[in-house]
DNA sequence: ACCTGAACACCGTTCAAGT
DNA sequence: ACCTGAACACCGTTCAAGT
């Protein structure tokens, strides 16, 4: 057949993408699948292949998303809290909230790229960096006359702290603890971690 | 056919075991198929599902075994040091060295229960559990004077820190920091969550 | 030029039928 | 009793062929 220009191509990448993020969104990763993706934005599978190069490829366009949605949510948050401790508080909770609200996109940023193993795309490298320098900035205030190279290094630190607990939290591996909220513990660890690398002379 | 008892029930099972294992660790849960470990097995495919339930169940069983061996090689590594805090950086640094080297068998641990959601296969769940008192159990000389429930909290922050740094470094994600290893991370990290919690007030 | 429809090579899972 | 072989309902990806 052949529906000309009913759609431009790039209203049809916005379709797919807008039916492809609902599809993850409601059935995550293991529910997602291109067939349904065409079927739910009233093209064939082929068509899809027109405006993505693959499979990966959209999943990686609908991470670049979810990450561009989360880092506005994330400079929200940042914006209440005056204090600079009880801003990187703040700062992680939303993480871990936003994760908690929507699980399935934001798993999906980690296990849709672990197959790409080491090809790395670029959009999606950018945002995480963006992330970084984001929490990095947050970070400064709270230890002054550290060189920016140990800045970088308690950033990571912090982030990949803050990250693992949002790994165990969103999977239900916090039940163990007693606790039913993240919270405590995510101010927990970013309170004895500041307080820790203070006291440092890294 | 049916070539009678050539092999066992249970010898059929540790066979599938085997080549499973063997194929996760070759290709990932990216390039595992239940028809090829029929095949690398020499059964067939219908054969399998005489031996395990479903797909789900043969890849809980090799995330038990590897949870088997993972904790018997931090074992291994917290006997080395008498020194309390650098036993538990030990026992950080082991954790990600281990996850280094057996890469796609430590991700399939985390990768494969999140399509199981909240169904707890309770040989996993218990595994999970020996490894947090396990840490805790380290972390309690450094930590005296606290009470139990919050010696478990923080076992749990210590260890969803080390969790997170160690899914950041097992993906690349760590170049950012211009690090090359870990090790000095898990350090930083132990260091200074155990000194911030010896501080607190809890 | 734009999109389809059918094909290809894979999947997990089930179960009647062979030995 | 033990295991197979074929079927069913799905996949991702490609591409000749229709309009």
């Amino acid at each position: 057949m052949g529906r000309r220009n009913q759609h431009s191509r790039e209203e049809q990448r916005q379709m797919a993408l807008a039916a492809a993020d609902a599809l993850v969104a409601a059935e995550g990763l293991a529910g997602f699948s291109m067939r349904k993706v065409a079927q739910s934005m009233g093209y064939t599978v082929g068509n899809l292949y027109l405006l993505f190069s693959n499979q990966d490829d959209l999943l990686a366009e609908i991470s670049v998303r979810t990450a561009d949605t989360l880092f506005e949510y994330l400079r929200g948050v940042a914006a209440r809290p005056k204090a600079p401790l009880e801003r990187l508080q703040a700062i992680a909770a939303g993480y871990i909230s936003f994760a908690h609200k929507h699980t399935f996109r934001w798993r999906l940023m980690f296990e849709h790229q672990m197959p790409l193993e080491q090809w790395d795309h670029p959009g999606l490298d950018a945002r995480q960096r963006i992330l970084f320098e984001f929490v990095e900035e947050h970070l400064a205030p709270l230890l002054p006359q550290t060189s920016t190279r140990d800045l970088r290094t308690a950033a990571t630190a912090l982030w990949s702290s803050v990250h693992g607990l949002c790994v165990l939290a969103t999977t239900g591996k916090l039940n163990w603890s007693g606790l039913k909220d993240a919270r405590p513990l995510s101010d927990l660890i970013v309170r004895a971690l500041v307080k820790g690398m203070q006291d440092e002379r890294v």
